[in-house]
RNA sequence: GCCUGGGUGGCGGAAUAGGUAGACGCAAGGGACUUAAAAUCCCUCGGGGCUCUGCUCUGUACGGGUUCGAUUCCCGUCCCAGGCACCA
């Protein structure tokens, strides 16, 4: 049979391998105890409308990982689907009258069709997603459970809300006091929300973030500053009428020197402490205007620190000194016992409020370079040093003194050990319509009551009139929230606040094991099968968001006995931004490339490779046209590779080690062995950039290999070998084509999936060796010598080379450095 | 200010363990094929110098150090990106 060479037509080739990858269903995953589990997960999209250059890249990646693992032979899962819910359904509501759930479903639709028509090795009958009423019904399930448990509760507090988006933020999602979603500047508004309890696991969170090997370093620094573990003392400060003040100290060794006590304006004794006082007036006056102060506003402010004189003393424990309370706008309440104790002498904030309130400055620090003098002290010395004025602790070296300081405090009923975190509880509660119901009912006489686990779930209703003005839409729709009480059957009233969309992407990968379970919300056996998830793929921007949130879910899941690992993600790839002409990718900024177009232009194979190949996955990616032709052309010049030879080819077999000695096919049988080696250990550690040059240089050797016109049965079947080992290399990173080619000679195309090619040891390294000669450490020559060659010998033959004979001339030899197989260096003198 | 990363050709990026700096690709220049163009193929390609198939000096942000040898390790400085920022 001979076939007329056709010319690559990625567009006929793409279509037709996804039409039989998707009728013949060869991504479904099922558990089988025979294989060894690999659980792949990409970070699944919000369906916004479109598939954009950013997601092309992250799920390249892991469609690389995928597929190679398969042919590894691990049974791989690779799930998709939607973080549905969130604001952007409401606002597409807004300016075009769809309601948001035919809007995001629409989305969807195009999305997945999208995905497939690049080709990438999903499961798709694990597709979930999150504003289905079948997945939100388990996680309101979980929030009744977690209540159970007192992990969700509800309390009145100043939050943090965006006018824009009319709805209160977690502490995660502000950036810099700004929305993390609008850029909206965020004020405080006092609100009753529902809290998840994640602080009663800061510790641990804290802790295991030395337990995450998988995990890059800079998610875990970022993980660990945000949770921000410190570890003090509380201090009991007596006051006048006995009672004490109670403050959170991290440096005990400086107590000495305190000279004054702050509270925060919200601290409880801030208003009480004054009264009676001529202080009165000014103390309530401070305190209203500074309460009423955003957060951030408020900050800004403090950068100068202001304060008010209560009338009140406190006395030093230590000391028995007498030392003023102020307050100040420069504590916080939510910190620690939002009372201070201030040392001027060895903190810049106590310092700077010290100096402009004259309160006296007493150093208990001395550096050991320069002695400190009140009087002429112009900031805080916050180094270590000797203790001095501090009475039994003179003389010591301050930080070795702080255990003992401790002790004694302990022992003398003064303090206490303690541990603060910067980590705040979560609150859940958005005043939003799109998004999971909170499956609350207000009643008159019971109060607030769950509902119960039978009536779920609470549905959001979907034939909405959408309106942006006023209160959230439940609030306004009387058939949603009008309810009977589920104790004592009397009108009542749900809560029309949903959930924060993060809760859904907090435990989704646990849903992927049995998305179809639903006698409860997961199916422990199938979760504990795949779990945990092995290889986790997405942007660094969820490092403290979503990262920290799932950490926390799958811990509370855990303890309701739903899965057995404490930890959900082994492993952690964050993939950098896709960047053009020096900015992040963005429609405000004009420099969008749309994955479509490029699929039209280029195909699905060359959009991925690029993706691939321009970069290493963790650093950002510089989009470049003539780039993504190069890849293109790459991919041309394999197809001509193997078509235009393909007649003579069909029917030979494929051999891996030359029968022959022609040096030319040993050094091609050496470059392909070397090739496999490379590419996989590549691949293993994520250089997927690299590894596509190892098997461009496959291709130029393969090249340069057939430019002579070779005889024999032998030469082609030492090509043909090559020819299969590049189509198998080539297969997790340009699937179609590189299972066309695979059919083109005369294979089958379900094989490719289930075979990564093995190297023969005895082909990875050469008889012989290029040896770097230096003399003195310069580059002087290079002689090809025998492997493992005795190293006297190989002294030897060094010290006749041409040039280095020149540039040792005259000189003595003082020591000959050889490592083996690389380098001789001649050091003369 | 603090904590992380990071600074390598015209560009994207290579260089597992301290051992040939610049793999692979892009761009650029030159050539072959062609009536021509596209496509394809070949050659050159960090900078300087020379007696130019070769040799030599120099070069991985900057300044020192360790070493036979440093892009790699140590100390100091500068710059860029990300995170945190009155957290007591």
């Amino acid at each position: 049979m001979r076939f007329r060479m056709q010319s690559y037509n990625p567009q006929a080739i793409e279509e037709k391998r996804q039409e039989i990858w998707e009728q013949e269903r060869v991504f479904r995953a099922s558990e089988d105890g025979s294989r060894e589990k690999y659980y792949l997960l990409e970070m699944f999209p919000y369906p916004s409308g479109k598939i954009h250059m950013g997601h092309v890249r992250n799920y390249s990646i892991g469609d690389v990982i995928a597929r190679y693992k398969r042919m590894r032979g691990y049974n791989v899962l690779h799930p998709m689907g939607w973080d549905a819910f969130g604001m952007p359904a409401e606002n597409a509501a807004i300016d075009r009258g769809i309601q948001p759930a035919t809007w995001t479903y629409e989305n969807i639709d195009y999305m997945r069709k999208q995905l497939k028509r690049l080709g990438f090795s999903y499961d798709w009958e694990r597709e979930i997603a999150t504003c289905d009423v079948d997945y939100y019904r388990w996680e309101q399930w979980i929030f009744l459970k977690m209540l159970e448990k007192g992990l969700v509760y509800r309390k009145n507090s100043p939050v943090n809300y965006c006018q824009k988006c009319q709805t209160v933020l977690a502490n995660e999602q502000v950036e810099g006091g700004a929305c993390w979603r609008c850029g909206e500047t965020v004020i405080q508004k006092e609100l009753t929300q529902w809290f998840f309890a994640i602080t009663q696991y800061a510790d641990e969170l804290f802790e295991y973030c030395d337990k995450l090997p998988g995990w890059p370093e800079r998610v875990l620094n970022m993980q660990r500053n945000w949770i921000g573990k410190s570890y003090g003392v509380e201090v009991n400060f007596p006051m006048e009428d006995g009672k004490p003040l109670t403050i959170f100290t991290t440096r005990p060794d400086t107590l000495f020197g305190v000279t004054f006590m702050v509270l925060a304006p919200e601290h409880p004794l801030a208003t009480t402490l004054p009264k009676g006082t001529p202080h009165e007036q000014e103390v309530l006056a401070f305190v209203e205007k500074t309460k009423t102060q955003d957060k951030s506003f408020r900050a800004e402010m403090a950068v100068s620190k202001e304060g008010v004189f209560t009338g009140k003393y406190a006395i030093n424990p230590l000391t028995h000194t007498k030392v003023p309370i102020y307050i100040g706008n420069f504590v916080l309440m939510e910190y620690g016992t939002g009372a201070i104790m201030s040392v001027p002498a060895h903190d810049q904030r106590d310092f700077e409020f010290a100096k402009e309130y004259n309160i006296p400055i007493i150093v208990t620090i001395m550096p050991e370079k320069t002695v400190l003098d009140p009087a002429t002290m112009t900031e805080a010395y916050e180094g270590d040093g000797k203790m001095v004025n501090s009475g039994p602790f003179n003389g010591r070296q301050n930080r070795e003194a702080i255990p003992s300081i401790i002790d004694y405090l302990e022992e003398n009923k003064l303090g206490k050990r303690r541990i603060n975190f910067r980590l705040r509880d979560w609150g859940i509660s958005r005043q939003r319509y799109w998004g999971t119901p909170i499956p609350i009912i207000y009643c008159e006489s019971c109060g607030t009551v769950p509902v119960p686990y039978d009536d779920l779930p609470v549905v959001l209703p979907v034939d909405l009139a959408v309106t942006m003005v006023g209160k959230s839409p439940l609030a306004e729709c009387a058939d949603f929230y009008q309810i009977e009480c589920p104790l004592c059957k009397a009108p009542a009233k749900r809560e029309t606040d949903t959930m924060d969309t993060f809760v859904e992407s907090s435990w989704y990968f646990l849903k992927y094991a049995c998305p179809d379970y639903n006698e409860g919300p997961l199916d422990s056996a199938k979760v504990n099968y795949w779990m945990p998830v092995d290889q986790y793929i997405g942007g660094v921007e969820h490092a403290v968001l979503h990262l920290l949130y799932s950490r926390f879910f799958n811990r509370v899941l855990n303890e309701f006995g739903l899965v057995s690992v404490r930890e959900p993600f082994e492993n952690l790839l964050t993939q950098g931004m896709v960047i053009k002409n020096g900015a992040k990718m963005s429609k405000s900024k004009g420099n969008v490339v749309d994955p479509e177009y490029m699929i039209k232009k280029y195909g699905a194979d060359t959009a991925r490779l690029f993706c691939l190949f321009a970069s290493p996955p963790e650093k950002d990616l510089d989009w470049n046209d003539k780039g993504v032709e190069g890849c293109s052309r790459f991919l041309q010049r394999v197809w001509r590779l193997i078509a235009e030879r393909i007649n003579d080819m069909r029917d030979v077999e494929a051999i891996f080690e030359p029968l022959t000695s022609d040096s030319d096919a040993v050094q091609l049988t050496y470059l392909m062995h070397k090739t496999i080696k490379k590419v996989t250990e590549d691949i293993d550690r994520f250089h997927l950039n690299t590894a596509i040059a190892r098997i461009m240089e496959l291709v130029n050797g393969l090249y340069k290999f057939l430019e002579k016109d070779r005889e024999g049965e032998d030469t082609k079947k030492l090509t043909r070998g090559a020819f299969e080992t590049l189509v198998s290399l080539l297969f997790p990173f340009v699937p179609h084509i590189a299972e066309e080619l695979w059919e083109m000679l005369g294979k089958d195309s379900r094989m490719i999936g289930k075979e990564w090619p093995r190297y023969n040891p005895q082909y990875v390294e050469e008889d012989t060796v290029l040896v770097v000669v230096q003399v003195n450490g310069k580059l002087r020559d290079r002689c090809e010598v025998d492997r493992d060659i005795d190293q006297e010998q190989l002294r030897e033959i060094v010290l006749t080379l041409d040039n280095v004979k020149r540039h040792i001339e005259g000189k003595t030899v003082m020591k000959t450095i050889v490592v083996p197989n690389k380098l001789v260096n001649v050091v003369v003198k």
